[in-house]
RNA sequence: GCGGAAGUAGCUCACCUGGUAGAGCGACAGCUUCCCAAGCUGUAGGUAGCGGGUUCGAGUCCCGUCUUCCGCUCCA
């Protein structure tokens, strides 16, 4: 059973074929790296987004979640830095057709001249810089590009396209009449969501620090190459759990959440030796360390969670702009006897990607498996072997012939079953084929109703990753399957 | 964004140097066999990604455009 591939484009044409993910918009040729859900992805999605949230919040009293809207104030992305720091001007050279992005380009020329002893040169076209990026006059960085005959390292020409500006963030109008003054963003990150609601969900809560706010929701961000299918797409979905804790602590709990996170993509299934750290060596402005978890897909390792030690930028900044005070008493004794007092919390983030996880998943289950049957014959199968607690369907239900009363016991062991897990029910074609489509669809178990099972009321389950298949009693297969996945 | 490749039925593809679209699989209905796909019969499904041009005539040639895949680039 060997011959295991993992082609991507195999992958992505599977998540088509069985209803998985499907283009967004297809009848109008799609919208560039923007994709829905089908009736499979949509369950699988749900139980890895239900599987994240109970381990966050229902197995961490500690940890709850909240749901806040995609539109926000738009002075919380001023807060954030997102208006400021994550609209980068770009420019092409057009020979290598390389990109760069303009303050990038300029600063290595910059160290060039200190290197070359020419510091005040090097002072004076860094301070011209920082006057024109904040005056978003990109004609007067080109001419300070092109004046300084600043060349791209790679064709060494000074030929570059006009400057473009890089939004990370969609925007639209809040009111009806469209206007500078009414423009706010779709949000790049839930965790301002959460952020904002600080105060709201620790004073109702009566929370005390140590604690977390957990959330899944949509994100938008304007990917300058945003492709590899679902991997990064416009508008995602975002699982990010906050831990609000006491300063100086924050990379202790930085290191229990990296951990704490690795383990539990483990406890998904998701094999050890695809997934890995890489640690940040260029931090991001508001975070003291850095951790990626990488998984390793068909195109390579890449970032599937994030573990951030934030420090108290995000709620120091909102602070500032609202002028609110986002800080917490704590009544904990030092060792000298006096409380911790009032401070404002650090926060460690764990930000992971549901649809990066869904792609993972969905990674690590498709093989395609081809065997020598007993006659010499050969065969084949394409099978998801989706861990069982969140596959969309767990049970299929198939009476070996539609007569003879087997249709009525299968339908009777649904009824008795859809309380509890998903089933499917088929009766068409032979039980080979059904078998080979609930693989293909990555149904964990099938039970066959058989002639025996009028006889002595007993049914043939059949294990989709071993195919192997064993009698069990009719009235055991709730109580069978409950087991293998919970 | 650049380069390469590709877009014909749900999927995989065919139609060679232009003459008004076919197959296999799949789906659906029925029959048959009955515990690991590919038995029989029938049915549905495509204005060949979209737009324009050349031509008496274009899926087939030319241009544009959109989308996807691969590589590069970029990435909070």
């Amino acid at each position: 059973m060997a011959n295991e591939t993992n082609n991507f484009s195999e992958i992505i044409a599977h998540c088509k074929e069985y209803g998985y993910i499907f283009p967004s918009s297809e009848i109008y040729d799609g919208l560039s790296a923007v994709y829905d859900y089908g009736q499979n992805g949509v369950q699988l999605k749900k139980n890895i987004r239900d599987y994240w949230w109970k381990s966050m919040t229902q197995l961490h009293e500690n940890i709850v979640g909240i749901d806040a809207a995609i539109f926000m104030h738009p002075l919380t992305w001023k807060a954030s830095g997102h208006i400021d720091n994550f609209s980068d001007p770009m420019i092409d050279n057009k020979d290598s057709n390389k990109r760069y992005r303009v303050d990038h380009l300029i600063e290595s020329y910059a160290d060039k001249l200190a290197h070359e002893g020419r510091k005040e040169e090097e002072y004076a076209l860094l301070k011209r810089m920082d006057e024109l990026l904040s005056k978003d006059d990109f004609t007067g960085l080109r001419n300070l590009i092109e004046d300084n005959n600043i060349t791209c390292a790679v064709s060494e020409t000074c030929n570059w396209t006009d400057i473009r500006q890089f939004n990370l963030m969609f925007d639209t109008q809040l009111g009806t009449i469209s206007g500078e003054a009414d423009k706010i963003y779709l949000r790049p990150e839930t965790a301002q969501g959460i952020f904002v609601n600080f105060l709201n969900v620790q004073k109702t809560g009566r929370m005390r620090i140590p604690f977390g706010i957990a959330q899944t929701g949509k994100a938008f961000r304007n990917e300058i190459v945003a492709r590899q299918f679902i991997f990064r797409m416009r508008e995602f979905e975002q699982m990010e759990m906050q831990f609000f804790v006491r300063p100086g602590t924050e990379l202790q709990w930085y290191e229990y959440w990296k951990e704490a996170r690795l383990k539990w993509h483990e406890s998904l299934g998701i094999p050890v030796e695809k997934l890995r750290y890489h640690n940040h060596v260029k931090l991001a402005h508001y975070a003291n360390a850095a951790v990626d978890i990488e998984y390793e897909f068909p195109f390579g390792f890449k970032e599937l969670e994030g573990i951030h030690s934030r420090t108290d930028f995000d709620l120091k900044q909102h602070g500032e702009l609202s002028k609110k005070k986002l800080q917490y008493f704590d009544n904990d004794l030092k060792e000298d006897g006096e409380p911790y007092g009032n401070y404002i919390p650090y926060v460690v983030e764990t930000s992971v990607g549901l649809d990066r996880l869904f792609l993972t998943v969905i990674s690590m289950s498709y093989a395609e498996e081809k065997w020598t049957k007993e006659d010499g014959s050969e065969d084949s199968r394409v099978v998801l072997r989706i861990p069982a607690k969140i596959a969309p369907y767990k049970l299929a239900i198939l009476p070996l012939v539609k007569k003879d009363g087997l249709p009525e016991i299968a339908k009777q062991l649904m009824n008795e079953c859809k309380e509890s897990f998903y089933t499917f029910y088929e009766e068409k074609d032979s039980i080979g084929k059904r078998y080979r489509r609930m693989d293909a669809i990555g149904t964990p178990f099938c039970v066959t109703i058989d002639h025996r099972t009028k006889d002595d009321n007993t049914v043939t389950i059949r294990y989709r990753d071993t195919m192997l298949q064993e009698r069990i009693p009719l009235s055991d297969v709730r109580k069978v399957v409950m087991e293998k996945i919970s």
